[in-house]
DNA sequence: GTCTATACCACGATAGAC
DNA sequence: GTCTATCGTGGTATAGAC
């Protein structure tokens, strides 16, 4: 095999990649727990040692397989920020460009089919939500300094929410980003439901976006009074001993 | 469901909860790849056949500890829907309340230890979450009417927002909730990077709450012009058409 | 009927011989 | 780089004790 390219180095690369390739898929479908090394290297067809002869195991080959995507993705984010933080010259960044430069790189890459393609988004929504703590601490420890980059650029984006506030509405972004880009396989589900057309990753973000920006600049939410942000909590309760306060709740 | 009501129904039941109990813990924590039954029978101090006489096997025990916990949150959610419908007496319903609705019963859950407690939210969350297809299909199928009611619900509260745009915000929010609740060990790392507070589950939720409702009632993404919803995609210099001051920026 | 001890078989990960 | 042996672990099945 791949007699006529360099040495050595050509097919090594192309069996680095295929169980890359391998890898990624079958993480995509069944997390980090559900794959075998052996369903991956009969995919990628190499051998079951190769694994550990090239990444020393099952995590080496994971967090490589996803660092290669990762690392790509979340400089082009930085690189992003950073020219919209320089176009800004010295304003306060938008809220709507700090959501582009977490997304725009995102759909980039989804559209490349040399670096993640269709499924590349699936992957990041995996990646995020994948029970595994090998996986957790490695996405943890190796991309915090990007999120902190981000945390800042939103804090300065919406000056209004106070950051501890800030960084709870962060989270539950995320969320809604890792939930909704690992699902692929739910949206089949709402499909057949309701009729609805199956989406191109575009445009699922594009209706994931406003959804957020509402979300980030929402009002605050209000602690002293119990009854404000859910409505009355025990009141239904109540009901139920005293069926005449029923009738009139408002 | 499938309750067996004879009279020596007593230790089967200690048996049968203390297998639940050791079974959520550990799902809770590693998700049900990550579980074994030998973990499970070990915690719960039960034989290791036992999961197989009571529960036919390891997608029986899981599916049924989580239906244990499930069943009531559900029935509880329909119930007070049906009651904020019935005070409303014809009123089209608010959105909170419909949110409310929802999270009510599983905050009340959390705090009964008899039916959860702490953990349950965190169960709710991993549950949403797990790649397992065993317990995504268990999930999908038994739950769907429940999330139908709420759609319907939904689209009351919310007239405004097209069904179709409506769904795929509800897919949004599921995805925050149980992202959210899902991750009990990033709070631990939010908390170090930031100083946060570590929140009662409660008070999470009451944070949830105004950034869902506002990311429900966000105006529609405009499909039309591609800068619209994210800025300027493949020009982040410039938000508009006006390309004049981009000699700075590259 | 409920629970236990134990056997079984498939599979996965790793290490060492080639 | 590959092949293969090995050992641990997984879920499941059975036979019998209470």
């Amino acid at each position: 095999m791949a007699r006529n390219a360099s040495p050595d180095t050509r097919s090594n690369q192309d069996t680095r990649d295929r169980m890359f390739d391998a890898a990624e898929a079958l993480f995509i479908e069944r997390g980090f727990d559900g794959t075998s090394l052996r369903m991956v290297t009969t995919r990628a067809k190499v051998n079951l040692a190769a694994v550990n002869y090239h990444f020393g195991g099952k995590n080496g080959l994971f967090t490589a397989m996803i660092a290669r995507r990762f690392d790509t993705l979340n400089d082009a984010r930085v690189t992003l920020l950073d020219e919209y933080r320089r176009t800004a010259k010295g304003a306060p960044l938008a809220c709507e460009h700090v959501l582009a430069a977490m997304f725009v790189p995102a759909m980039q890459l989804a559209r490349d089919p040399r670096r993640g393609g269709r499924d590349f988004l699936r992957l990041l929504g995996r990646a995020y939500v994948d029970p595994s703590p090998t996986l957790r601490d490695f996405l943890a420890e190796r991309y915090a300094p990007t999120l902190e980059r981000f945390k800042e650029a939103f804090s300065e984006a919406l000056p209004e929410i106070p950051r501890r506030e800030l960084i709870w509405r962060l989270h539950f972004m995320m969320g809604a980003l890792a939930y909704t880009l690992a699902g692929a396989d739910t949206w089949r589900l709402i499909a057949a439901l309701s009729a609805v057309e199956t989406p191109t990753d575009e445009l699922l973000l594009r209706r994931l976006a406003p959804f957020l920006v509402a979300g980030l600049r929402a009002p605050l939410p209000d602690f002293a009074d119990p009854g404000a942000a859910l409505a009355a909590e025990e009141r239904p309760q109540r009901t139920a001993r005293n069926s005449e306060a029923r009738s009139r709740a408002a």
